[in-house]
RNA sequence: GGGGCGUUGCCUGAGUGGCCUAAAGGACCGAAUUGCUAAUUCGGCGUAUGCCUUAAAGUGUACCGAGGGUUCGAUUCCCUCACGCCCCGCCA
């Protein structure tokens, strides 16, 4: 959610921010400095009536102490009299703060300076590539028929059990997942990163103050009886655990990584997109998250990217990093990266990473403060990213590492996963 | 599932209708003092949102889990809901 504050000084701004994201209904803007304007005019008649019967409140009890009944009466009347209409007045300033939140939370974050323009996920824009490309013979599988032939994966179980989209880990497969699980929190612990094992269900609340919610309910499972919601990522509970803190400027910034398996309905999904582990409703990511100095956020952002970058070099996979256009962003982030790793089988980029600078979208909306050098109230900044996603990991490492006697496991992975190929 | 007790500021925690302008302590900020990784003393210090200011300052209002109600007046009384803790039951 955008601060009230800078549609009063920055409105062309916040217009040529919404226009790089390509956001339609610009009309939004005016609306909301209008009914910011009401809200303000209709809050300073209220607190003036409001001080006038406090201060009568006030006397009639100094009246009724010294024994003056009558004076006491008198204000009585009068208070009476006005009882109504500040009833009136006090409903019409909800009814506008009402309004303003509703408008507030339809408009997205506004984009860097350093975002391309651009609708489309062509015109994102490639910061870098890495990593060799792998030569593999003709006779290259995909990594569903590699997770059948190894006996790593089991798709067909998964259906049985639950539906499509869930797929089984079974033997080295699951060995596998799970090496991967422990070398990235590894990894990330080593960086600073806190670790957390969250809720993997959450309240409305937190669904709300991640951005989840009023809008993408649909994207996420509900457990309707208790309303809870299975998280789509670990980003939920971790940043919901500073929701309306206020925390002290040293302790910024504040790193933290967590496991979790992610529940996603991806309703619509279809055809090529997801086949295989390349889209499905449960998987299993490590993530970061980071509460920033809002001057210090950008220099975050960068090392978080080198952080994410430096895993897929260790797991020797062909990776490149996107700058995402302002059509291609999501909804809450001001300048995020994508990281894809080449699925040398498939001959596709596969997206394994985004990570974000949420600015103070996120954290506006869940009053999450630090408090600066003169003791005013400021809200943090938000970045988060995965490091990493497992699914597509798996598959590019399946694809990538095959050969004639089986699959090669990286240099990194050989102490987690205990041996050096899957054979 | 049954019963009991709770929810107060950045944190801990008092407060049963009007000196609550919310005690006290911690943390934090400032000053004084002391020769050893800090202690002591004094002072300051809630959040949000208006108004007025270039700004600081000043000042109004709201906020004691959420929403309603009673009252001239509610942290305090009543109702509904949410959440938490304890005991019992069931269970890993």
């Amino acid at each position: 959610m955008l601060p009230i504050q800078l549609f009063k000084h920055d409105k062309d701004l916040v217009l040529s921010g919404l226009r790089k994201k390509n956001f339609k209904d610009l009309d939004l803007v005016d609306k909301i400095i209008t009914v910011d304007e009401s809200r303000r005019h209709m809050q300073l008649e209220y607190d003036n009536l409001a001080a006038t019967l406090n201060a009568a409140a006030k006397n009639i009890g100094l009246h009724m102490s010294k024994g003056e009944k009558h004076e006491a009466e008198q204000l009585k009347e009068m208070v009476a009299l006005h009882k109504e209409q500040s009833k009136n007045i006090s409903q019409k300033l909800s009814d506008f703060e009402t309004e303003l939140q509703d408008l507030l939370v339809r408009l997205p974050n506004l984009p860097h300076s350093s975002v391309p323009f651009g609708k489309t996920p062509e015109e994102n824009e490639v910061v870098r590539t890495g990593g060799d490309m792998p030569v593999l013979g003709e006779h290259k599988l995909p990594h569903w028929e590699l997770a059948a032939k190894y006996s790593l994966i089991d798709f067909e179980l998964g259906n049985k059990i639950t539906g499509s989209g869930f797929p089984v880990f079974h033997g080295q497969g699951a060995r596998l997942q799970r090496a991967l699980i422990n070398y990235f929190l590894n990894y990330n612990i080593d960086a600073g990163y806190k670790e957390y094992c969250p809720p993997f269900m959450v309240n409305e609340a937190s669904a709300y103050g991640t951005g989840q919610l009023p809008d993408k309910e649909g994207q996420m499972y509900h457990a309707v009886e208790d309303n809870f919601f299975l998280i789509p990522t670990a980003e939920v509970p971790i940043t919901n655990i500073y929701r309306d803190t206020i925390i002290n400027e040293q302790e910024l910034p504040i790193k933290m990584t967590a496991y979790s398996p992610c529940f996603r309905r991806e309703a619509g999904s279809y055809g090529k997109d997801v086949r295989g582990l390349n889209r499905v409703h449960q998987f299993d990511k490590v993530e970061i998250v980071q509460l920033a100095h809002p001057a210090k956020s950008y220099e975050l952002l960068e090392e978080m990217v080198s952080h994410v970058e430096h895993l897929l070099k260790n797991l020797e996979l062909p990776y490149r990093i996107l700058r995402l256009c302002g059509g291609d962003m999501s909804f809450t982030s001001a300048l995020t990266y994508d990281f894809e790793v080449f699925s040398a089988a498939q001959e596709r980029w596969l997206e394994v990473s985004s990570v974000s600078n949420f600015e103070n979208f996120q954290a506006n909306r869940m009053k999450i403060r630090f408090r600066d050098g003169n003791s005013k109230t400021q809200i943090v900044h938000t970045l988060n990213g995965s490091s990493l996603a497992l699914p597509r990991i798996i598959a590019c490492l399946l694809e990538n590492n095959q050969n004639a006697n089986g699959i090669n496991i990286p240099e990194v992975l050989k102490p987690y996963f205990g041996k050096s190929m899957i054979s």
